[in-house]
DNA sequence: GTCTATATTGGGATAGAC
DNA sequence: GTCTATCCCAATATAGAC
Protein backbone atom coordinates (compact mmCIF):
# COMPACT_ATOMS: atom_id res chain seq x y z
CA UNK A 1 0.00 0.00 0.00
CA UNK A 2 1.22 3.65 -1.03
CA UNK A 3 2.43 5.25 1.81
CA UNK A 4 0.76 9.00 0.86
CA UNK A 5 -3.27 7.34 0.94
CA UNK A 6 -2.27 5.25 4.39
CA UNK A 7 -1.09 9.07 5.82
CA UNK A 8 -4.31 10.15 4.56
CA UNK A 9 -6.53 7.08 5.83
CA UNK A 10 -5.19 7.37 8.83
CA UNK A 11 -4.28 10.99 9.81
CA UNK A 12 -7.05 12.62 7.75
CA UNK A 13 -6.60 16.35 10.04
CA UNK A 14 -2.85 16.11 8.79
CA UNK A 15 -2.61 19.41 6.90
CA UNK A 16 0.28 20.25 4.15
CA UNK A 17 4.00 20.96 5.60
CA UNK A 18 3.68 24.72 3.52
CA UNK A 19 1.39 27.10 5.00
CA UNK A 20 -1.40 27.81 2.89
CA UNK A 21 -1.57 31.18 1.71
CA UNK A 22 -5.07 32.02 -0.82
CA UNK A 23 -4.31 31.09 -4.00
CA UNK A 24 -5.64 33.01 -7.26
CA UNK A 25 -8.39 31.11 -7.18
CA UNK A 26 -9.17 31.71 -4.19
CA UNK A 27 -8.88 35.08 -4.04
CA UNK A 28 -10.88 35.50 -7.12
CA UNK A 29 -13.67 33.63 -5.19
CA UNK A 30 -13.81 35.68 -2.52
CA UNK A 31 -13.71 39.03 -4.47
CA UNK A 32 -16.75 37.13 -6.23
CA UNK A 33 -18.62 37.01 -2.93
CA UNK A 34 -17.84 40.90 -2.46
CA UNK A 35 -19.16 41.43 -5.32
CA UNK A 36 -22.44 39.29 -4.95
CA UNK A 37 -23.18 40.95 -1.68
CA UNK A 38 -22.63 44.72 -3.16
CA UNK A 39 -25.17 43.86 -5.57
CA UNK A 40 -27.24 42.21 -3.04
CA UNK A 41 -27.00 45.60 -0.73
CA UNK A 42 -28.04 47.45 -4.16
CA UNK A 43 -31.13 45.89 -4.77
CA UNK A 44 -32.43 45.49 -1.02
CA UNK A 45 -32.42 48.82 -0.36
CA UNK A 46 -33.94 49.55 -3.79
CA UNK A 47 -36.77 47.07 -4.03
CA UNK A 48 -36.85 44.85 -0.71
CA UNK A 49 -36.26 41.10 -0.57
CA UNK A 50 -39.86 39.67 -1.74
CA UNK A 51 -38.95 41.80 -5.22
CA UNK A 52 -35.05 40.42 -5.33
CA UNK A 53 -34.95 37.66 -7.87
CA UNK A 54 -31.81 35.30 -7.91
CA UNK A 55 -32.01 35.84 -11.45
CA UNK A 56 -31.39 39.46 -11.01
CA UNK A 57 -28.51 39.27 -8.85
CA UNK A 58 -26.96 36.75 -11.06
CA UNK A 59 -27.60 39.09 -14.10
CA UNK A 60 -26.26 42.14 -12.64
CA UNK A 61 -23.08 40.43 -11.09
CA UNK A 62 -22.66 38.72 -14.37
CA UNK A 63 -22.91 35.40 -13.47
CA UNK A 64 -24.80 32.63 -14.30
CA UNK A 65 -27.42 31.80 -11.66
CA UNK A 66 -25.67 28.00 -9.88
CA UNK A 67 -22.73 30.17 -9.49
CA UNK A 68 -24.64 32.06 -6.66
CA UNK A 69 -25.82 28.72 -5.11
CA UNK A 70 -21.82 27.62 -4.67
CA UNK A 71 -21.30 31.10 -2.62
CA UNK A 72 -24.85 30.48 -0.57
CA UNK A 73 -27.31 27.90 -0.03
CA UNK A 74 -30.39 29.79 -0.59
CA UNK A 75 -31.78 33.32 -1.41
CA UNK A 76 -32.52 33.64 2.34
CA UNK A 77 -28.69 32.93 3.61
CA UNK A 78 -28.03 35.03 0.81
CA UNK A 79 -29.51 38.25 2.27
CA UNK A 80 -28.62 37.00 6.03
CA UNK A 81 -25.01 37.13 5.16
CA UNK A 82 -25.89 40.58 2.95
CA UNK A 83 -27.51 41.98 6.53
CA UNK A 84 -24.79 40.45 8.51
CA UNK A 85 -22.60 42.31 6.69
CA UNK A 86 -24.28 45.89 7.22
CA UNK A 87 -24.47 44.92 11.05
CA UNK A 88 -20.60 44.79 10.94
CA UNK A 89 -19.99 47.87 9.25
CA UNK A 90 -22.49 49.67 11.84
CA UNK A 91 -20.89 48.47 15.00
CA UNK A 92 -17.49 49.62 13.41
CA UNK A 93 -18.78 53.36 12.91
CA UNK A 94 -20.39 53.20 16.31
CA UNK A 95 -17.23 52.06 18.03
CA UNK A 96 -15.33 55.14 15.78
CA UNK A 97 -17.26 57.21 18.09
CA UNK A 98 -15.75 59.64 19.96
CA UNK A 99 -16.45 59.03 23.64
CA UNK A 100 -16.09 62.64 24.92
CA UNK A 101 -19.31 64.07 23.17
CA UNK A 102 -22.74 63.85 24.16
CA UNK A 103 -24.76 61.02 23.92
CA UNK A 104 -27.12 62.65 21.57
CA UNK A 105 -24.86 63.55 19.35
CA UNK A 106 -23.34 59.73 18.69
CA UNK A 107 -27.42 58.99 17.98
CA UNK A 108 -27.62 61.71 15.42
CA UNK A 109 -24.03 60.88 14.44
CA UNK A 110 -25.22 56.92 13.98
CA UNK A 111 -28.46 57.87 12.21
CA UNK A 112 -26.67 59.99 9.98
CA UNK A 113 -24.25 57.31 8.74
CA UNK A 114 -27.27 54.99 8.10
CA UNK A 115 -29.45 57.39 6.25
CA UNK A 116 -25.73 58.17 4.16
CA UNK A 117 -25.79 54.28 3.80
CA UNK A 118 -29.69 54.32 2.46
CA UNK A 119 -28.90 57.14 0.14
CA UNK A 120 -25.58 55.02 -1.31
CA UNK A 121 -27.47 51.75 -1.69
CA UNK A 122 -25.96 49.86 1.00
CA UNK A 123 -28.75 49.91 3.35
CA UNK A 124 -31.01 46.51 3.20
CA UNK A 125 -34.36 48.03 4.14
CA UNK A 126 -35.91 44.91 5.64
CA UNK A 127 -36.64 45.88 9.17
CA UNK A 128 -39.63 48.25 7.59
CA UNK A 129 -41.42 45.36 6.03
CA UNK A 130 -43.38 42.19 7.14
CA UNK A 131 -41.11 40.02 5.07
CA UNK A 132 -40.25 36.63 4.50
CA UNK A 133 -37.09 37.14 5.47
CA UNK A 134 -37.41 38.27 9.10
CA UNK A 135 -37.80 34.68 10.18
CA UNK A 136 -34.52 34.03 8.79
CA UNK A 137 -32.90 36.94 9.99
CA UNK A 138 -34.03 35.42 13.46
CA UNK A 139 -32.86 32.33 13.10
CA UNK A 140 -29.53 33.42 11.56
CA UNK A 141 -26.88 33.28 15.00
CA UNK A 142 -24.49 35.93 13.37
CA UNK A 143 -26.68 38.62 12.49
CA UNK A 144 -28.60 37.66 15.95
CA UNK A 145 -25.38 38.15 17.23
CA UNK A 146 -24.90 41.49 16.16
CA UNK A 147 -27.92 42.59 15.98
CA UNK A 148 -27.84 42.34 20.42
CA UNK A 149 -24.35 43.97 20.50
CA UNK A 150 -26.06 47.03 17.93
CA UNK A 151 -28.50 47.51 20.57
CA UNK A 152 -27.04 47.39 23.63
CA UNK A 153 -24.32 49.56 22.62
CA UNK A 154 -27.22 52.06 21.14
CA UNK A 155 -29.02 51.71 24.43
CA UNK A 156 -26.36 53.36 26.69
CA UNK A 157 -26.55 56.17 24.71
CA UNK A 158 -29.80 56.39 24.73
CA UNK A 159 -30.00 55.87 28.46
CA UNK A 160 -26.96 58.83 28.56
CA UNK A 161 -28.94 60.97 26.67
CA UNK A 162 -31.76 60.85 29.12
CA UNK A 163 -29.35 61.82 32.27
CA UNK A 164 -27.61 64.45 30.34
CA UNK A 165 -31.75 65.55 30.10
CA UNK A 166 -31.89 65.38 26.12
CA UNK A 167 -34.75 63.02 26.20
CA UNK A 168 -38.26 63.76 26.99
CA UNK A 169 -39.74 62.46 30.15
CA UNK A 170 -42.54 60.89 28.63
CA UNK A 171 -40.78 59.19 25.61
CA UNK A 172 -39.30 55.23 26.27
CA UNK A 173 -36.11 54.31 25.77
CA UNK A 174 -37.30 51.69 23.49
CA UNK A 175 -39.48 53.91 21.47
CA UNK A 176 -36.33 56.17 20.58
CA UNK A 177 -34.69 52.79 19.85
CA UNK A 178 -37.09 51.31 17.44
CA UNK A 179 -37.71 55.26 15.66
CA UNK A 180 -33.93 55.03 14.95
CA UNK A 181 -34.34 51.70 13.31
CA UNK A 182 -36.93 53.05 11.44
CA UNK A 183 -35.94 56.52 10.65
CA UNK A 184 -32.80 54.48 8.23
CA UNK A 185 -35.46 53.06 6.51
CA UNK A 186 -37.90 55.70 6.02
CA UNK A 187 -39.85 56.03 2.61
CA UNK A 188 -39.30 60.06 3.29
CA UNK A 189 -35.94 59.59 2.02
CA UNK A 190 -37.09 58.03 -1.39
CA UNK A 191 -39.71 60.98 -1.41
CA UNK A 192 -37.42 63.68 -0.74
CA UNK A 193 -35.12 62.02 -3.37
CA UNK A 194 -37.63 62.12 -5.92
CA UNK A 195 -38.33 65.54 -5.80
CA UNK A 196 -34.56 66.06 -7.16
CA UNK A 197 -34.05 69.52 -4.90
CA UNK A 198 -31.88 68.73 -2.32
CA UNK A 199 -28.50 66.94 -2.24
CA UNK A 200 -27.58 64.09 -0.55
CA UNK A 201 -26.08 66.02 2.21
CA UNK A 202 -29.09 68.17 2.35
CA UNK A 203 -31.43 65.46 2.30
CA UNK A 204 -29.47 63.85 5.48
CA UNK A 205 -29.83 66.80 7.76
CA UNK A 206 -33.09 67.79 6.96
CA UNK A 207 -33.86 64.05 8.27
CA UNK A 208 -32.09 63.77 11.72
CA UNK A 209 -33.26 67.50 12.28
CA UNK A 210 -37.13 65.96 11.84
CA UNK A 211 -36.79 63.20 13.44
CA UNK A 212 -34.97 64.61 16.55
CA UNK A 213 -36.79 68.15 16.80
CA UNK A 214 -39.62 67.06 14.79
CA UNK A 215 -41.58 70.02 12.77
CA UNK A 216 -41.71 72.98 15.21
CA UNK B 1 -95.90 45.43 -33.42
CA UNK B 2 -96.54 45.68 -29.49
CA UNK B 3 -96.03 48.74 -28.01
CA UNK B 4 -93.92 47.68 -25.39
CA UNK B 5 -91.39 46.55 -27.47
CA UNK B 6 -91.71 49.70 -30.13
CA UNK B 7 -90.87 51.27 -26.72
CA UNK B 8 -87.89 49.63 -26.38
CA UNK B 9 -86.67 49.60 -29.81
CA UNK B 10 -87.25 53.45 -29.86
CA UNK B 11 -85.79 54.73 -26.32
CA UNK B 12 -83.51 52.45 -24.88
CA UNK B 13 -83.07 54.68 -22.30
CA UNK B 14 -86.32 54.51 -20.69
CA UNK B 15 -86.30 52.46 -17.35
CA UNK B 16 -89.25 50.54 -16.26
CA UNK B 17 -92.36 52.11 -14.31
CA UNK B 18 -91.50 51.16 -11.02
CA UNK B 19 -88.03 52.29 -9.82
CA UNK B 20 -86.04 49.49 -9.41
CA UNK B 21 -84.32 48.78 -5.69
CA UNK B 22 -81.61 46.64 -5.17
CA UNK B 23 -82.94 43.18 -5.32
CA UNK B 24 -81.55 40.76 -2.68
CA UNK B 25 -79.23 39.14 -4.92
CA UNK B 26 -77.52 42.48 -5.81
CA UNK B 27 -77.38 43.43 -2.12
CA UNK B 28 -75.83 40.29 -0.81
CA UNK B 29 -73.49 41.15 -4.10
CA UNK B 30 -72.77 44.50 -2.53
CA UNK B 31 -72.33 43.15 0.96
CA UNK B 32 -69.73 39.68 -0.37
CA UNK B 33 -67.75 42.70 -1.95
CA UNK B 34 -67.27 45.21 1.34
CA UNK B 35 -66.72 41.96 3.13
CA UNK B 36 -63.68 40.83 0.62
CA UNK B 37 -62.48 44.61 0.88
CA UNK B 38 -62.61 44.62 4.43
CA UNK B 39 -60.51 41.24 4.35
CA UNK B 40 -57.81 43.07 1.94
CA UNK B 41 -57.56 45.96 4.04
CA UNK B 42 -56.55 43.56 7.00
CA UNK B 43 -53.93 41.37 5.20
CA UNK B 44 -52.40 44.45 3.42
CA UNK B 45 -52.54 46.19 6.34
CA UNK B 46 -50.12 43.51 8.42
CA UNK B 47 -48.25 41.77 5.24
CA UNK B 48 -48.35 44.11 2.51
CA UNK B 49 -49.67 43.29 -1.05
CA UNK B 50 -46.76 41.29 -2.55
CA UNK B 51 -47.13 39.16 0.12
CA UNK B 52 -51.50 38.95 -0.14
CA UNK B 53 -51.88 35.54 -2.40
CA UNK B 54 -55.77 35.56 -3.73
CA UNK B 55 -56.16 32.04 -2.27
CA UNK B 56 -55.60 33.53 0.87
CA UNK B 57 -58.39 36.33 0.43
CA UNK B 58 -60.55 34.03 -0.89
CA UNK B 59 -60.17 31.74 2.35
CA UNK B 60 -60.55 34.21 4.85
CA UNK B 61 -63.76 35.51 3.33
CA UNK B 62 -64.75 32.16 2.49
CA UNK B 63 -65.41 31.75 -1.10
CA UNK B 64 -63.99 30.29 -4.29
CA UNK B 65 -60.99 31.99 -5.80
CA UNK B 66 -62.67 32.78 -8.87
CA UNK B 67 -65.10 34.34 -7.30
CA UNK B 68 -63.25 36.73 -6.31
CA UNK B 69 -62.26 37.81 -10.04
CA UNK B 70 -66.03 38.10 -10.40
CA UNK B 71 -65.67 41.22 -8.10
CA UNK B 72 -62.47 42.78 -9.00
CA UNK B 73 -60.46 41.96 -12.43
CA UNK B 74 -56.93 41.20 -11.11
CA UNK B 75 -55.17 41.44 -7.45
CA UNK B 76 -54.16 44.87 -8.41
CA UNK B 77 -57.61 46.57 -9.59
CA UNK B 78 -58.57 44.98 -5.81
CA UNK B 79 -55.98 46.41 -3.95
CA UNK B 80 -56.61 49.62 -5.74
CA UNK B 81 -59.95 49.36 -4.83
CA UNK B 82 -58.98 48.92 -1.59
CA UNK B 83 -57.05 51.60 -1.43
CA UNK B 84 -59.15 54.07 -2.89
CA UNK B 85 -62.18 53.02 -0.16
CA UNK B 86 -59.27 54.11 2.22
CA UNK B 87 -58.83 57.55 0.78
CA UNK B 88 -62.34 58.07 0.26
CA UNK B 89 -62.22 57.77 4.74
CA UNK B 90 -60.08 59.74 4.84
CA UNK B 91 -61.52 62.80 2.76
CA UNK B 92 -64.52 62.01 5.31
CA UNK B 93 -62.37 62.14 8.18
CA UNK B 94 -61.08 65.34 7.09
CA UNK B 95 -63.75 67.16 6.06
CA UNK B 96 -64.95 66.79 9.71
CA UNK B 97 -62.06 68.60 10.89
CA UNK B 98 -63.25 71.61 13.07
CA UNK B 99 -62.34 74.87 11.22
CA UNK B 100 -61.96 77.05 13.72
CA UNK B 101 -58.96 74.71 15.62
CA UNK B 102 -55.47 75.67 15.46
CA UNK B 103 -53.90 73.95 11.81
CA UNK B 104 -51.59 72.53 13.69
CA UNK B 105 -54.15 70.66 15.92
CA UNK B 106 -55.77 69.48 12.27
CA UNK B 107 -52.16 67.56 11.28
CA UNK B 108 -52.09 65.94 14.37
CA UNK B 109 -55.70 65.00 14.37
CA UNK B 110 -55.48 63.47 10.79
CA UNK B 111 -52.36 61.24 11.66
CA UNK B 112 -54.12 60.20 15.12
CA UNK B 113 -56.77 58.88 12.76
CA UNK B 114 -54.27 57.23 10.68
CA UNK B 115 -52.18 55.44 13.34
CA UNK B 116 -55.72 53.93 14.72
CA UNK B 117 -56.66 52.97 11.16
CA UNK B 118 -53.52 51.30 11.31
CA UNK B 119 -53.30 49.81 14.26
CA UNK B 120 -57.24 48.24 13.88
CA UNK B 121 -56.11 46.40 10.15
CA UNK B 122 -57.33 48.79 8.00
CA UNK B 123 -54.68 50.79 6.90
CA UNK B 124 -52.62 49.23 3.58
CA UNK B 125 -49.26 50.14 4.12
CA UNK B 126 -48.38 50.72 0.80
CA UNK B 127 -46.03 53.89 0.43
CA UNK B 128 -43.53 52.31 2.41
CA UNK B 129 -42.50 49.67 0.05
CA UNK B 130 -41.19 49.62 -3.21
CA UNK B 131 -44.33 47.57 -3.83
CA UNK B 132 -45.14 46.37 -7.89
CA UNK B 133 -48.75 48.12 -6.77
CA UNK B 134 -47.49 51.62 -6.67
CA UNK B 135 -47.50 51.61 -10.69
CA UNK B 136 -51.00 50.69 -11.04
CA UNK B 137 -52.41 52.91 -8.25
CA UNK B 138 -50.80 55.61 -10.62
CA UNK B 139 -52.28 54.04 -12.94
CA UNK B 140 -55.92 54.07 -11.50
CA UNK B 141 -58.08 57.63 -12.31
CA UNK B 142 -59.93 57.34 -8.66
CA UNK B 143 -57.16 56.62 -6.52
CA UNK B 144 -55.68 59.71 -7.83
CA UNK B 145 -58.09 61.70 -8.13
CA UNK B 146 -58.86 61.60 -4.75
CA UNK B 147 -54.77 61.83 -3.56
CA UNK B 148 -54.87 65.05 -4.95
CA UNK B 149 -57.49 65.97 -3.03
CA UNK B 150 -56.29 64.64 -0.18
CA UNK B 151 -52.57 66.53 -0.38
CA UNK B 152 -54.62 69.95 -1.36
CA UNK B 153 -56.17 69.41 1.72
CA UNK B 154 -53.10 68.69 3.98
CA UNK B 155 -50.58 70.82 2.24
CA UNK B 156 -53.23 73.86 3.09
CA UNK B 157 -53.29 73.29 6.92
CA UNK B 158 -49.40 72.72 6.32
CA UNK B 159 -49.05 76.38 4.97
CA UNK B 160 -51.52 77.64 7.71
CA UNK B 161 -49.89 76.04 10.64
CA UNK B 162 -46.44 77.73 9.06
CA UNK B 163 -48.65 80.91 9.13
CA UNK B 164 -49.02 80.08 12.67
CA UNK B 165 -45.28 79.75 13.40
CA UNK B 166 -45.74 76.17 14.65
CA UNK B 167 -43.45 74.79 11.84
CA UNK B 168 -39.99 75.30 11.75
CA UNK B 169 -38.41 78.02 9.07
CA UNK B 170 -35.87 74.85 8.17
CA UNK B 171 -38.58 72.50 7.30
CA UNK B 172 -39.61 72.34 4.01
CA UNK B 173 -43.57 72.02 3.56
CA UNK B 174 -43.31 68.93 1.15
CA UNK B 175 -41.44 66.86 4.19
CA UNK B 176 -43.48 67.71 6.70
CA UNK B 177 -46.14 66.09 4.03
CA UNK B 178 -43.78 63.23 3.16
CA UNK B 179 -43.32 62.21 6.76
CA UNK B 180 -46.83 62.76 7.98
CA UNK B 181 -47.48 59.99 4.63
CA UNK B 182 -44.52 57.62 6.27
CA UNK B 183 -45.49 57.75 9.61
CA UNK B 184 -48.77 56.03 8.63
CA UNK B 185 -47.18 53.01 8.07
CA UNK B 186 -44.55 53.55 10.09
CA UNK B 187 -42.75 50.06 11.51
CA UNK B 188 -42.52 51.53 15.10
CA UNK B 189 -46.25 51.34 15.15
CA UNK B 190 -45.96 47.14 15.16
CA UNK B 191 -42.49 47.72 17.12
CA UNK B 192 -44.43 49.23 20.20
CA UNK B 193 -47.34 46.72 20.03
CA UNK B 194 -45.38 43.76 20.06
CA UNK B 195 -43.96 44.74 23.29
CA UNK B 196 -47.04 44.16 24.63
CA UNK B 197 -46.53 46.86 27.05
CA UNK B 198 -48.97 49.70 25.68
CA UNK B 199 -52.50 50.53 24.75
CA UNK B 200 -53.29 51.29 20.93
CA UNK B 201 -54.33 54.43 22.65
CA UNK B 202 -50.85 55.17 24.21
CA UNK B 203 -49.32 53.60 21.12
CA UNK B 204 -50.67 56.38 19.17
CA UNK B 205 -50.12 59.64 21.36
CA UNK B 206 -46.66 58.36 21.57
CA UNK B 207 -46.47 58.08 18.23
CA UNK B 208 -47.61 61.89 17.35
CA UNK B 209 -45.87 63.00 19.95
CA UNK B 210 -41.97 62.28 18.63
CA UNK B 211 -43.71 63.00 15.04
CA UNK B 212 -44.29 66.66 16.09
CA UNK B 213 -41.72 67.30 18.87
CA UNK B 214 -39.37 64.73 18.23
CA UNK B 215 -37.18 63.15 21.23
CA UNK B 216 -36.60 66.57 23.31
C1' DG C 1 -72.64 33.82 -9.75
C1' DT C 2 -70.58 30.18 -7.50
C1' DC C 3 -67.92 26.31 -7.54
C1' DT C 4 -64.11 22.30 -9.08
C1' DA C 5 -60.48 21.65 -11.81
C1' DT C 6 -56.89 23.42 -14.67
C1' DA C 7 -53.89 26.40 -17.68
C1' DT C 8 -49.81 29.28 -17.26
C1' DT C 9 -46.11 31.99 -15.68
C1' DG C 10 -42.44 33.39 -12.69
C1' DG C 11 -38.83 32.28 -9.82
C1' DG C 12 -36.13 29.31 -6.35
C1' DA C 13 -33.26 25.52 -6.70
C1' DT C 14 -30.56 21.64 -9.07
C1' DA C 15 -28.52 17.88 -12.51
C1' DG C 16 -24.93 17.06 -15.23
C1' DA C 17 -21.57 18.49 -18.91
C1' DC C 18 -17.08 20.74 -19.13
C1' DG D 1 -16.49 26.11 -10.01
C1' DT D 2 -18.95 27.66 -13.80
C1' DC D 3 -22.19 27.07 -17.19
C1' DT D 4 -26.79 25.25 -19.98
C1' DA D 5 -30.88 23.21 -19.46
C1' DT D 6 -34.29 21.72 -16.45
C1' DC D 7 -37.25 20.58 -12.37
C1' DC D 8 -40.85 22.01 -9.39
C1' DC D 9 -43.77 24.63 -6.66
C1' DA D 10 -46.57 28.54 -5.72
C1' DA D 11 -49.67 31.94 -7.23
C1' DT D 12 -52.41 34.58 -10.81
C1' DA D 13 -55.97 33.84 -13.68
C1' DT D 14 -59.57 31.11 -16.28
C1' DA D 15 -62.66 27.19 -18.42
C1' DG D 16 -66.69 24.92 -17.93
C1' DA D 17 -70.21 22.44 -15.10
C1' DC D 18 -74.29 23.58 -12.25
Amino acid sequence: MPIRSLIKASSPAVKPAVVKRPSFREKQFQAREDAILSVVNRILSTKGYDLMTMDEVAAEVGIAKPSLYKHFDSKEMLAATAMTRLLDRALLQIKAQAVEQPALDSLKAVLRWALTAHLEGNMPLLPSTRSTIRQALVNHAPYVERLIQLTDAIGQWIQQARKEGQICKSVPDELVMFTLFARACDPTLQFLRETGQYTNAQIVELMVQVCFEGFT
